[in-house]
DNA sequence: CAAATAGTGTCTCTAAGACAATATCAC
DNA sequence: GTGATATTGTCTTAGAGACACTATTTG
């Protein structure tokens, strides 16, 4: 209940008497996407991909960026970021983590402008279009190397257009998205690895093989499949359905069995 | 480098135009602390505190709140809720933890004003004044227990007050803060429990009775001395030195083992 | 000495890593 | 049959929980 003096209190409050920054919401957003069959014999590759968007409009005009814009009034932080992803790429995602507030001064050339991170997940393969600020979207390959020093590093890649983040301005991301994607990498990582988010990367009925392969696709660890299978068990419940066509033994699918209620 | 048509659209570009909120920092600020000793025999209790401000001004005037205020041109969100924390209460904390985004439109009586936290760290007693917005500052106990559907609540307490959440809407705290509470003390748990963060809150040197108590008041585990000190005995190293005049066999004092350097 | 806390050792159980062995399919 | 992947099982090791026992101090 407030009270009267408070009633009055905010009848004579004008928040345009402080300055104030404008906010906008990013998605680093992520899929696990099967590549091509080599042949008959082989099993697709399981990769890691990331949705970018080229700008249409300045600043950073032309450059690959993040999905992402400006907080509009009425909404909340959350659905703006989901709004606008879907809006520049047409991506619906089923997972969103937040991953934290990029406000360092001057980190965009317009002005006082801080942007909350998120990372988004889109399950399975899913048609991409830019739309609105974007003039294109494009799903790029995410890969892991180690620069000179050790420390780990991500290159992107989508055939035409290689982005190696601090390595020269050609191909760069817009404002400081490079360092968003780098710390949305290692969140997610560390989410699919002790905090049980793996299955949100996948369909309702997945084998053990593409349950291991996203995993490894988002940790950067390879395990035995026989103690990842194990490791997993608890968590998954089969489906009595099996692949077939493979060239291979068939796989059972498997589902994820619903999360045990703690008292 | 921005290209000329950049430039000019930069000089065309007038944030005003565009709605943007207020945006404000909040502190959820942690200490363990030692209690009084019953007498010479026992050892003292080791209690997890939250720092509150009681409100100088409209809206929620005389409630209790988290430290926290306005983000300023210039500074970054972790300079300004660092600055708040020392404006409104003196204390410098010795870690600081991201939190997330409270957005919700309608959050705050005084219009559209979304707030970043934070968890800050305090190490041991350090003595709290109110200052600037805030008419006091106190350290409130932080004690946990289960409501009717078995969900984990929190209770502050602090000899005068108690403060409950969601039971009637005396005592009650400002804003969304409960709720940010509510929010900050399971994550802080996770990060004990898991990512080894509990050197913050213990000074250089420490007893192993003293770090598993503090282990014990942020995660709510209870374990046998013996387990956890062989857990733990990795992370430390020993001193040499010893406590005394305790009342029983002195303990020796460790410090954390610098982090291993993973190549 | 009694009470309280510090610290060591031991038994068991479980999870995880290494690795061997068998199963089943498409061609 | 061959080559690829699926699935099961076994041996070993590391860590966690339970618990018994010894050590040292102050009043």
């Amino acid at each position: 209940m407030l009270k009267e003096t408070e009633k009055e209190f905010l009848k004579g409050y004008d928040q345009s008497k402080y300055e104030r920054p404008s906010v906008t919401a990013d998605s680093v957003t992520l899929t696990v996407r099967r590549g091509e069959r080599r042949s008959f014999r082989y099993d697709p590759e399981n990769k890691l991909r990331l949705l970018l968007i080229r700008r249409k409009n300045h600043p950073y005009k032309g450059c690959w960026a993040l999905p992402g814009g400006f907080l509009e009034p009425g909404e909340s932080i959350e659905e703006c970021v989901l709004r606008e992803l879907y809006e520049e790429t047409g991506a619906k995602p089923s997972a969103l983590f937040p991953l934290g507030m990029y406000s360092k001064p001057g980190r965009d050339p317009r002005g006082w402008i801080i942007s909350e991170a998120f990372v988004t997940v889109i399950r399975g393969d899913t048609e991409v279009r830019g739309g609105d600020d974007a003039e294109d979207a494009r799903w790029f390959d995410v890969s892991f190397f180690k620069d000179g020093n050790g420390r780990r590093k991500f290159r992107l890649e989508d055939g035409e257009t290689v982005i190696t983040p601090d390595e020269g301005e050609s191909d760069s991301l817009a404002f400081d998205h490079a360092r968003i994607i780098s710390d949305a990498l290692s969140m997610i990582a560390e989410r699919v690895r002790h905090g049980g988010h793996i299955y949100e990367f996948l369909p309702d009925k997945f084998t053990f093989a593409e349950l291991q392969a996203s995993y490894e696709a988002l940790t950067g660890e390879t395990e035995q499949s026989s103690n990842f299978r194990r490791k997993m068990s608890a968590q998954v419940e089969p489906t009595g359905q099996f692949t077939s066509g493979s060239g291979h033994r068939p796989a059972e699918l498997y589902r994820r069995k619903d999360k045990e209620t703690d008292i």
